[in-house]
DNA sequence: AAATATTTTTAGTCTAAGCTAAATTTTATT
DNA sequence: AATAAAATTTAGCTTAGACTAAAAATATTT
């Protein structure tokens, strides 16, 4: 009852990954969500991943799951894979940054150790996917992320762009079409204390007025 | 109940098709062998195959399994699949021809037509594999093969290497130690009618003898 | 042509991973 | 604190795709 990671458990370890990044715990119904399957399937897995051995998360009733060591590890390889496909695909195959998600997302879980280290030569270890998401090393550790949020910056200050997050390739298109895409410099001409907007120059790019929704998910 | 391909399905109609490329129906026990099942498992796939609409698979009971035109489809799809994939692991990411076939029987069921066309195009389409086979145009048509084995040149013939038959990495490298492979200019040297064995002069390589074992699958 | 051997199929089980509907637990609201 | 709402779990069912063991059909040998 070891080591037969299949398509499906890596994808809930990657979802609960992200979701107790935050360090609560993932709970059923997000998890639910996010991997498109009822609530009640989630129960049945979750369950099923803390009894294995070993154990690959850690839940408790009604309280959510988090990932054990060596789920976290397994999550991690499966995320690296991810992340240097996306580097790779766009790099090599001319993929945008808006179309990689999915093809990465089925290519993942297939791909062997040596094809994740010839991509990742090839692309001389990168530390950063198209998306500015950092890739985690060849030891599967999560370089820490030093950067914050565009929503906390005030007028006067400025940037780059490091990260954006969202995989959504309408969102994706639309920051493209703002300049706001890793490596992009950020001025904030001004801070609206009511809605949040700020006023943003983005390299040349003529000024423009982003709210909230856009702020809190690039990060500088 | 169509449409839905999955990755077993996908392998049972790759190897349906290269079994029943001769003309003869494959039989389940060659099935069952090739694809590392019971035989009894095969009956069943074979049963629910030939049931789906379209249906996949012409069979009847006791006598083996061909494909219809839309199993054939679907199998030209996965071998295009391979075998650009093939190609491409090796022209891209330095993968040798004994090393690529596992890593292209994973690949081959996930990636989408986006992927398919942006290698085929990196490449400049093209018609065979690292091994030779030939490759399954875009619109799923194989092209028709000229060769002959090497088994049928005689004392004073020669020809170029077209294709190499088998995945069996030792066999490849071996095939490549005397310089049988695809683009080789061979001249048969001697032939002896008892044992069937050929001398060859493979390009500039110092002259070898060999057995059926190999110029059987040998093509020039 | 009968006997044996081989191949194939049937019948019945198992596991992974999903589902729905109903029951329960936790959280939020009066 | 009681009730309503939301989240979660249980129970039981379904499908794909495998398996084994036994039965049946086909092929081979004497």
């Amino acid at each position: 009852m070891s080591e037969i990671l299949t398509q499906s458990i890596q994808d809930y370890l990657k979802q609960i990954y992200d979701l107790s990044a935050d360090g609560t715990p993932a709970s059923t119904n997000d998890l639910a969500a996010r991997l498109g399957v009822a609530p009640a399937s989630v129960t049945g897995m979750l369950q099923r991943l803390s009894n294995v051995s070993p154990a690959l998360v850690v839940y408790k009733k009604h309280q959510g799951a988090t990932l054990t060591v060596e789920g976290e590890r397994a999550a991690l390889e499966v995320i690296r894979h991810h992340r240097l496909l996306e580097t790779w695909l766009v790099q090599t195959l001319g993929y945008t940054w808006d179309e990689v998600h999915e093809e990465a997302c089925r290519l993942e879980h297939v791909i062997s150790e040596d094809f994740e280290r010839r991509i990742a030569a090839a692309l001389g270890n990168p530390v950063r996917d198209p998306h500015g998401d950092l890739i985690p090393t060849a030891d599967l550790t999560m370089p820490n992320d030093d950067t914050r949020p565009l929503a906390s910056l005030r007028t006067g200050e400025a940037g780059t762009v490091k990260r954006v997050h969202g995989a959504d390739p309408a969102f994706l298109r639309h920051l493209q079409g703002l300049g706001l895409v890793p490596g992009a410099q950020v001025h904030v001409q001004a801070y609206s204390e009511f809605d949040g907007n700020l006023t943003l120059q983005v390299d040349s790019h003529p000024a423009c007025v982003v709210g909230l929704a856009i702020t809190k998910q690039v990060f500088v």
